[in-house]
DNA sequence: TTTTTAGTTGTTATAATATAACACTATGTA
DNA sequence: TACATAGTGTTATATTATAACAACTAAAAA
């Protein structure tokens, strides 16, 4: 298996949470995931925002922090959770991940004026997607 | 009063909420906010929030979003709360507001891929503090 | 095989963060 | 004056997130 994409095997209520995230164009919140998987068992809010921990661990999904929200990660070159841009939409909150070499570069290797470098960084940007610019 | 160069007069309660929080060296909660001022006549979460929220439009004072904290600005070009960025230690959770020219240029003329700029952006690094890589 | 271990689960209760709704007050300005 | 805009005080409630504890499970060590 390619180290580079290590397997994380789910468990049961990671893959139930997992794939919700994944089906859904838009950042999900946690109570609205909990609303969404009652009928597959999973009753508690604790049990979804452990399942949310452990997938923001392992990279699989981003929370949106401005947003409290969680989308799916569909960036290949960001497996653990170190390293994230978004765009936000500020009239419809469409969140898009942004992928750009340029950007990760530049921020990877950004040094404060004391010299200090930073293992994680997390970018939101705000603005108009195009759909709500031509409104 | 001439509007032109109207200076954001703050209300009494914003102006014992930004106080506080000015003097503070690290982000403050908006609950432990409340605590503080209660002495002073402000008694409901509500009226924090207001003045809070506020304090940000104006960009008096920054939300850490990912801390829900809130800081003072201690960065003259930011006027409006458009361009932020902090390092947040993950040990002893010190915030600092980075203020690097090149960082502001660079990600204010950021475009994505699809040739979008965005109006306003957060980032936050995350990692060690100097005080804490040397412990 | 048994035991150990780390991790996950299910559950109840509760903490922490934030907003809705409404009546009222202050201030600037037409 | 009257109007508009913004802020205030209040109660209630919504939303987001964690504490604590007992039990279960899978994988690895003995």
């Amino acid at each position: 298996m390619n180290k580079m994409h290590k397997e994380h095997n789910l468990t049961k209520n990671q893959k139930i949470i997992f794939d919700l995230i994944d089906k859904s164009p838009q950042p999900l919140k946690a109570y609205s995931i909990l609303y969404n998987v009652q009928k597959k068992g999973i009753k508690a809010p604790l049990q979804v925002y452990r399942a949310l921990d452990k997938l923001v661990e392992i990279g699989k999904i981003h929370k949106i922090e401005s947003r409290n929200a969680f989308i799916a990660c569909h960036n290949s070159s960001c497996q653990v959770a170190k390293a994230t841009a978004f765009s936000i939409c500020e009239i419809c909150e469409k969140v898009t991940e942004i992928s750009s070499t340029g950007l990760s570069k530049y921020l990877a290797n950004f040094k404060d004026k004391d010299g200090m470098k930073y293992s994680k960084y997390n970018l939101e940007f705000f603005g108009l997607c195009k759909k709500c610019t031509l409104k």
